[in-house]
DNA sequence: GTTAAGATCTGCT
DNA sequence: GCAGATCTTAACG
């Protein structure tokens, strides 16, 4: 079962709470990956300097500001992408981070588009991590997350995960007193 | 055309 | 625990 738009339609640190304990699903050439969200960031536009969007719509954030339930992905610090899930109403530019999800399906997989020998626990646990594992890159920006290859799946049981809190978000140079990041507390694939 | 900063990760100390 | 890698985007001249 997938989610309908009515979902992502919500307030946005509402939709990065509910999507914790549900699944993110990547199919390759090579076989299915699957992960529980763990972990997640709210970013809203009014008034939240850290979002990208506050600044207005440009060329690179294009993406947060079209429908929501689409893909937004971005290229950073030279080196990682970070994987969104564009909420809110169309021209509103807010989004959700995911920055962990614990693995289900397709270790091997994860492992071997990581390189790196890690451990488990290091396969997705952030942000530039989990779009390596998952084999996520910038063409999937605009990518509607209701279709393939790349898509999110309601977990009847998400509410079961765990006990989830809200934290302060990572790695911020601004914006960082917001309550807006949720974690499922205690989870071994969590970022920090 | 040039420059500074960024929603990070890894490796070394 | 900390600095370096590495490159795209946006703001400025």
């Amino acid at each position: 079962m997938q989610f309908t738009t009515d979902f992502f339609l919500r307030d946005t640190a509402e939709v990065a709470r509910e999507l914790l304990g549900h699944y993110l699903a990547r199919e390759t050439s090579e076989g299915l990956i699957k992960g529980i969200i763990v972990e997640t960031e709210a970013y809203l536009s009014s008034s939240d300097p850290a979002c990208h969007a506050s600044r207005g719509q440009t060329k690179r954030n294009a993406t947060m500001f079209g429908p929501p339930g689409k893909a937004y992905v971005y290229f950073i610090y030279g080196n990682h992408y970070c994987f969104n899930v564009v909420t809110g109403l169309e021209g509103k530019g807010e989004a959700v981070l995911l920055r962990a999800v614990q693995p289900v399906t397709g270790e091997d997989l994860m492992l071997k588009y990581r390189g790196n020998n890690c451990s488990e626990a290091n396969l997705t646990s952030g942000p530039g991590k989990l779009c390596q594992a998952f084999a996520i890159d910038k063409s999937f920006d605009g990518h509607d997350l209701g279709d393939k290859p790349l898509y999110l799946l309601e977990n009847k049981s998400a509410g079961k995960i765990g006990a989830i809190k809200a934290t302060p978000r990572i790695g911020l140079s601004v914006g960082k007193e917001k309550m807006l990041r949720y974690i499922v507390e205690g989870n071994k694939y969590l970022s920090r």
